[in-house]
DNA sequence: GACGTACTGTGTATGGCGTTCATAGTTTTA
DNA sequence: TAAAACTATGAACGCCATACACAGTACGTC
């Protein structure tokens, strides 16, 4: 509002205000292409396969000519974790609730196509055109129940936070670690926990363990998992709305 | 259950399964010092301020001495993981719904303490004895209640998701990237966003900019935002538990 | 009490990484 | 046509995780 400080150059790069040079050779490259090949390369290989290296040599660039357009990896990374993200559903039309839930569904999948999105710090408040566009819908949705503005961004980040962490408890099927310890899904992990926890310490967890609360499930997790969660969270909501007397 | 796999060096060693050696020079260390050593490196420079070598100088061993203990560095990130959590709050004689919110504001705790700990995938099915404590506290605190043990896991991993997503919230303050764009808090946030915003795309979200969501706090977030979330979510177990007949 | 054995820590070396910087090359303006 | 402004390059630097062969040390055995 008040001094017009300078944005970084990779997040006026990211909304798409390309310092148009006047001189010079025509840039080969924008920041699209760089990120869209870095998403490809991650995709393929996780996180671990993305080198400043590995990504110019598939635009067909040396390594340091990137730096022409981001500042530093971090700068790339955080450009891909926002162009990763597809456009929201469109909330016109949809009582909130049901609106919530897919919205919610919906993050937790790109995750689950993209699972590196996780490591490249998930948390920090959005400032890319992609994910702000994912805010703006769900504070639409939310108009006329009544919550304010600072309400209903609690809710949606509260929201966001929830589709990052069931994505996670899927995604751990795919954690290094697990793999190369064979355990590859709920069943191995309840046993590799009765092979270790003491029932003097920890006597609700053995309990639930020898009842077989990790047995039986085909992989992590099931979709029934992901949707008590979320009804949770979103009876709170209803609670809440109720009390400020919007509709329902 | 079926057959005893063996599990990955560093975890028995987690749990205090030192292999005894009955030859040869006494290990100088053990994995817990090195993982204080390391703990203590994070708090100070971040996480990026963790490397082999530098845990080993400050154990005062050479960088290579440390795989005698961990198999890789991200052994060592995980360990690190585990043993931050300090033990946690007892539940004799608390209510379900205060313990529950204790328990969650210290895992919160934990992390704006050692913020570090969000960027080695916090996400991972626990395995380490502190965290494992931890979900046993909580699944005691939930006993009487009528929920049963595949319910009471999930309630905690969706309190687990939200102490992490408000932490990270809190932590966006201390992010490197926002730091060198001069984006100390909320203000300085919203201030950026209003001159991104387009008010034709992004209506909801410019209007609430515009109105002031971001206007007026110290920081990032005060502590009512994260109640409010809380209760949010107990509030919905709270109707999870009237559903199953428990006590309140 | 001496030898072999098993184990711990060291030193050296390697390959990969992100990043810096001076330079060559290219397009536009004057 | 010359200068200016900008782009991509190539070589080099420093850091890092890690592999491997070696030296030193303590226990078990004869």
């Amino acid at each position: 509002m008040d001094q017009e400080r300078p944005l970084p150059p990779v997040i006026e790069r990211m909304w798409g205000r390309e310092p148009a040079p006047r001189r010079g050779p025509r840039p080969r490259l924008d920041l699209a292409m760089i990120t869209a090949a870095a998403i490809e390369l991650a995709d393929a290989d996780g996180i671990g396969g993305v080198s400043m290296a590995g990504v110019a040599s598939r635009v067909g660039v040396a390594a340091t000519a990137l730096y022409r357009y981001v500042g530093s990896k971090e700068d790339l990374l955080t450009a891909m974790a926002d162009a990763v993200a597809p456009l929201p559903p469109d909330p016109a039309g949809l009582p909130w609730r049901d609106y919530l839930a897919t919205w919610t569904r919906a993050q937790r999948d790109i995750i689950l196509e993209h699972p590196w999105v996780l490591t490249i710090s998930p948390f920090v408040p959005p400032m890319g055109p992609r994910r702000l566009l994912w805010l703006d819908r769900v504070l639409t949705a939310l108009d006329g129940t009544g919550l304010d503005d600072g309400e209903r961004i609690n809710v949606a980040s509260t929201l966001t936070g929830y589709a990052l962490t069931d994505a996670a408890v899927v995604y751990g099927a795919g954690d290094p670690a697990y793999e190369k310890a064979g355990i590859s899904g709920a069943d191995e992990f309840g046993a590799a926990l009765a092979e270790v926890l003491d029932p003097a310490t920890y006597p609700a967890l053995s309990a639930a363990v020898r009842g077989g609360v990790f047995s039986g499930a085909e992989g992590w997790v099931n979709d029934d998992d992901f949707l008590f969660g979320l009804s949770l969270l979103l009876d709170g909501v209803e609670q809440l709305i109720a009390r400020r007397g919007g509709v329902s």
